[in-house]
DNA sequence: AATATTTGTGAACAGGTGTTGACTATGAAG
DNA sequence: CTTCATAGTCAACACCTGTTCACAAATATT
């Protein structure tokens, strides 16, 4: 008894619109304006869904973007998890991360630009949350870090130092690698050579440290420069 | 609270209105939501002028956006400037600039906040602009860095990458700095710290860097790999 | 097949939004 | 003093906002 009485009757919407209104979110975030500055009308009617309807399954937009937000990160850190038992520490191990890292971020654009949009300009529990995730990721790399044979003796607070320098620097490509048009294969490559090259760089600088004496195991002439250069 | 909401009877109102709309957009983002989710009436009513009064000294909200990003950088590039000719390139120098330029964000911080939220949430225009600036300053810090003699040898290429990896590693301290509150100075001093040693960690790694073969000067054992890499 | 629960609809509300036009106070220039 | 452009006010508009309520449809449970 199939009966559409004012038209309205629609296909089996089962548990859908829940996701077609993450879904919704999400395109809307990507092509326009940062998620705090999307109204609960906008995101229903790109649902295909009358406004009313949003409350069944969720209270509020808040609520929306956490759940987003969670979304975004489960399956970036099951991911990682897998990536830090496969890999070994050694030169390849850079090159690998990345690629994986950065093929990663591609497969899920707009999550990560929902994500990379509220890191500074969410709301506090947003931001909060968001960092509360690198943190996880910076103490992991240190944990990973600490097992490096030339490591050994760096404190674990300067372990973590260097990890959040790491993080800190692929979260900033990555940032900038969202800006690029989604199919510049090109631009998208030069920011892995450079994602690879900056973390190599950092892993010279680790090895050169000495955490006892907050200090460089050598001077390497950084200040015997003389003063005539200006 | 002291907002001078009184301004009705005071006369000299002569061009102090459009800094007052200023001011007040940069409050609001400042202790509320992102510049972007920010209404034209809000704006003008902590600034304590009609709404219409808004449109004879901007056409629109965004024009008062790239209006605020001007004056955000238009003294922090004076004042980049003047550490670049006073410091000179030594030991010290490293913990002189982050001073400075740290204590810098702290006298502007409502500034610094803006910028912050609007690096990746804003329109694209501000997130262009914004990153124009970025580039610029990483420009500077290459050019001086092309200075220290261990990096005469160095493509500029590599002094860019090595530069941005600097600069990316302040922005993001600094956003960090911003998240704590305004009067913790044992956290504040803790991120200048911090700072510090991530920079002295780079240049460690600068020094090991040798560009003409994307290899370091040693393997340094990290991997025993062959120098044949791809 | 009858019932109950979830899910989507439609109308309506009180209030905030950008922007318009005509009007008025201000202060400088003639 | 008069003239005139600048800068601020007021009322009004059409639109979009979040949220409510009662109701209908679709699905699950009995």
């Amino acid at each position: 008894m199939s009966r559409e009485t004012a038209a309205r009757g629609r296909r089996p919407k089962r548990g859908r619109t829940r996701q077609a209104l993450m879904d919704a979110a999400l395109d809307l975030v990507a092509k326009k304006a940062p998620f705090s500055s999307l109204s609960l009308r906008e995101v229903t009617k790109r649902a295909g869904v009358v406004p009313t309807a949003f409350y069944r399954h969720f209270p509020d937009m808040s609520a929306l973007g956490l759940t987003l937000l969670d979304e975004s990160f489960r399956t970036l850190r099951q991911m990682m998890r897998e990536v830090r038992q496969h890999e070994l520490p050694n030169e390849r191990m850079i090159r690998g991360s990345m690629e994986t890292f950065f093929t990663y971020v591609r497969n899920n654009r707009t999550h990560f630009l929902f994500v990379s949009k509220e890191l500074y300009g969410g709301s506090p529990t947003m931001r909060q949350a968001i960092r509360r995730e690198i943190r996880l990721f910076v103490s992991e790399l240190a944990m990973d870090m600490a097992r490096f044979p030339f490591l050994t003796q760096v404190s674990a607070q300067d372990l973590q130092m260097m990890a959040s320098l790491v993080v800190n620097g692929v979260v900033a490509l990555t940032q900038e690698m969202l800006e690029l048009d989604e199919d510049d294969e090109a631009g998208q490559h030069e920011m892995l050579i450079l994602a690879e090259k900056q973390v190599r760089l950092i892993y010279f600088g680790v090895a050169q440290w000495r955490s006892d004496s907050d200090q460089p195991a050598e001077p390497l002439g950084l200040e015997r420069v003389p003063p005539g250069v200006e």
